[in-house]
DNA sequence: GAGAAATCAAGAGCACTGCTCTCGTTTATG
DNA sequence: CATAAACGAGAGCAGTGCTCTTGATTTCTC
């Protein structure tokens, strides 16, 4: 049974994926080099030796090369990061995760503004498509499969959670696989919005100078974030 | 003794002024509605009845105004927060650092653009003017100055911190007025960067129907904040 | 108070952008 | 082989940030 894709037999079909891709590695260049803000079609076809219109055979709009760029981005830190998961499995959870969240830093300083492409701000009126979403959860959820793959939890402190939201943690755990109480749902959660969010800080400045070792912090946050879920440390 | 600006004398220098508060009021009309990125210093000058070019005679350049907007953006959540804290003096410390968590939430809600040009993605190639740093670390300061202004913490978990951010810790706590150990200031870190890291999350997208009650998990995430930083509930 | 100097708004213009349309040319399809 | 689809190139439109010049108005100085 073929994909989707008819198969590319003919010269022109052949010739079609080549062009796209080029486009895309000029664009990704760009990217890289000047932020996904500054990104102009038309720099991106004079890269490939195109006119500008003729890009537009290939991608709609900017929007959606971009858009482009935000899957590749999305799979980039995705293969990444269950690489690395599925590399420490065995190990005690609580290193897996200290681990896990020091690879998402990791690829984030190489590619800082892939990273600012996925969890900067969206671009304005810009509605991601559904093809992103099921790679942009692909690094969120290989961090929470760690928390899946272990069988004893530590027992943690556990708050009282209102019922409007203890409801909405059950259709959630369903979606994620996940097997835990309540107080461990939330842990997860805040444990999740404080990595990226420390990341986040870093990477956009709002930790000037605040340490003199970003990585100590992080490896430090990301150890709490463990003990907080409970994943055992042996 | 003066301040640095001249005194506003002339029939000029009144009007100066006065035409630049108009620049700046449209151009935070145009932000609110469709984001920085959109931002368009012509659109702006015709908004205030303006030829382009002579909106450079009060802002150097586009960058320039979005700086100011930034700085405008700071000082009205530094105000927000800020005043926010000071109304809740004398209450237990656990209830105020959620109550002023949620006003950030809530500020944060009423102006997503403003929030998206403080805490979003930065310009590429800006560097934040000195300006802008007094105002723009005194929404963090006010969340901490609830810690500093509790004499009592709650016995909390404490991990190991390693020497070289101990270290940092020190000048960080004198920076911030703060008499904690580590494990507190380590705790009182990764709080602050958890409760914009879910906001942010919240804003940009990030949590698209995560939860049917955004408020809730934040509440929620904001009293377990509380409790690892050891501030009382009574 | 008159003349010099600074300040201002306006307009033209440059290089750039995203995007559309048309025009020959090349490839695939019946 | 003829028709249709796909393609690259070019021109063109409306918009952008920004600069420079021009003429009028206010301020400063003598």
């Amino acid at each position: 049974m073929p994909a989707a894709e008819p198969a590319p037999t003919g010269v022109r079909a052949r010739a079609r994926i080549e062009v796209r891709a080029a486009i895309l590695a000029a664009a990704a260049k760009r990217v890289a080099g000047d932020g996904a803000a500054d990104l102009s079609l038309r720099a991106v076809a004079r890269d490939v030796g195109m006119v500008s219109s003729a890009v537009y055979r290939y991608f709609d709009s900017r929007d959606a090369l971009l858009t482009a760029l935000i899957i590749e981005a999305y799979d980039s830190l995705g293969d990444f990061v269950e690489e690395q998961v599925e590399s420490t499995r065995g190990r005690p959870a609580a290193e897996r995760w200290v681990d896990a969240a020091l690879a998402v830093r990791r690829w984030a300083l190489e590619h800082p503004n892939d990273y600012a492409l996925i969890y900067g701000t969206p671009i304005p009126g810009y509605a991601a498509p559904d093809d992103t979403v099921a790679s942009g959860t692909r690094a969120s959820r290989a961090l929470i499969g760690i928390v899946r793959e272990t069988d004893r939890l530590d027992p943690i402190v556990s708050h009282h959670i209102e019922p409007v939201l203890a409801e909405s943690f059950v259709a959630l755990r369903k979606e994620l696989g996940l097997d835990v109480d309540d107080a461990t749902t939330l842990a997860v959660i805040t444990a999740w919005s404080q990595l990226f969010g420390l990341l986040t800080f870093e990477l956009f400045g709002q930790t000037r100078n605040f340490v003199s070792d970003d990585e100590a912090l992080f490896r430090a946050a990301a150890t709490s974030m463990a003990a907080s879920i409970g994943l055992p440390m042996t």
